[in-house]
DNA sequence: ACAAAAGTGTTTTGTCTACACCCATGC
DNA sequence: GCATGGGTGTAGACAAAACACTTTTGT
């Protein structure tokens, strides 16, 4: 972990930026990667221990190598900060102001990615000064044009949520349907009424009940359900819309 | 309008493209212009003259330079190559695959633009070697990966302009709903309802007849709309979402 | 008169919403 | 038994789809 930490996504040497071997000048990646924990919607965060810009957080991102394509290359930082590999990653945008980065012309192309809970759990616990879970909400005050990438995501975020079943990613394997609803209403940021969200689920075939309940639970258990990716596909075909 | 022509978007000497002073190495421009003309959804092409790709078709574009924005860089080229500015423009996203250009590694930032009728009447007929309004539908083999942005381009316009009122931008100031609807038609390619999309429209009341009627038709002269984009605005705060 | 498109009305069908209600489980 | 969330039912409001119909205008 620590090993991964000291490959620090953007090196600092006396306030300038100084691009590793094999980059390629004046383009960069950043990720802004989503998370979902105790009903609330979380971005991973970096701090940067060393430089002009020691203690101020940051999207965690870095060079693009010349041997990598833009969205390799987005997959290699997300792997590297958090070791995972095969996650929901998607392009957002490129931001290219002049002077978004100060003295220097770099233009950086971000990436959103929606990672679930079971799986980062060897990180959550990492609250150090490096690296950070943080609630979406109470994020500000980022380097350079963090926020504007970070408010772009979330507003990317948002709209996607809705016309396309991505919000599965940020859940376990398995979920409750209560549990489907929190998340969106957690990044929508409105209440949802219960018995019409489970039948609207319900009724676009896309959740398959595992069998499996509740475990524990101080009250009637919930049946698990999946999201089945295929399904989602061969209703695609035929014409189907998700919409939430 | 030659002279413009002649600030060639990219430069081939034999085969390779070589930057312009004052451009940022490893990234360009390409704008996906489209257009609307006798029910049928166009964009602009341009064709190489000289180098290995001479009478290639492409999209147009050009380098970024170091003294402008992305966004800017993409409205000075399209403002170059059709002399209009103004123009709905957002970014698309970037494309870079590690061989999108062979023998070099050129990262492009992609753009696409919604140019009304009534303004490209200039270079409508221009249809020389070096630039044409072509039908979206019958254009492919274009250079590098220019198919796959142009398709890309098409996916997010079918996408947003269902979402949100920007087909506006391709329909002359004052239009009739039969126009408008030809335009959805053409870009969605479906069968629309006349009455019902009638109703739709109006009931949003983001159209605000303009008092004119059709001139010279052989036909009852048809009511002239205009978009209100300010009403829009006023809508949107009350929680408005424009759907088509 | 006729063609062509403008524009209105109506019926049917389905979907969204709000809210009342019963069920299962652990404490 | 009671709190908690799981899960079902239903009536009314609302919107979409299908299509018949009337109006206006130039030829």
């Amino acid at each position: 972990m620590n090993k991964k930490l000291e490959e620090a996504p953007l090196t600092f040497i006396s306030g300038e930026i100084r691009t590793g071997p094999g980059a390629i000048q004046n383009l960069s990646i950043d990720c802004v990667i989503f998370g979902f924990h105790q009903g609330r919607l979380k971005v991973l965060c970096v701090k940067y221990a060393m430089g002009e810009h020691a203690g101020r957080w940051a999207l965690p991102g870095g060079w693009l190598h010349k041997d990598e394509s833009i969205d390799d290359s987005a997959a290699r930082h997300l792997r590297d900060l958090t070791g995972l590999e095969d996650i929901y990653l998607e392009q957002l945008q490129a931001f290219g102001s002049i002077d978004r980065v100060p003295g220097q012309r770099i233009v950086t192309i971000a990436y959103y990615a929606l990672v679930r809970p079971e799986d980062y759990e060897l990180i959550i616990g990492y609250t150090t000064d490096d690296v950070q879970w943080r609630d979406v909400e109470e994020t500000s005050g980022l380097i350079f044009d963090h926020d504007q990438i970070l408010h772009c995501a979330l507003d990317s975020l948002r709209h996607k949520v809705r016309h396309e079943p991505i919000g599965f990613n940020l859940l376990p394997k398995k979920f409750t349907l209560l549990q489907l609803q929190e998340l969106y209403e957690a990044i929508l940021d409105v209440k949802l009424d219960k018995p019409n969200f489970r039948r609207k689920m319900i009724k676009m075939k896309l959740l398959v009940p595992s069998g499996e309940k509740q475990q524990h639970v101080a009250h009637r258990a919930a049946e698990l359900y999946r999201f089945d990716e295929e399904i989602y596909k061969r209703l695609c075909e035929q014409g189907f819309t998700f919409e939430v």
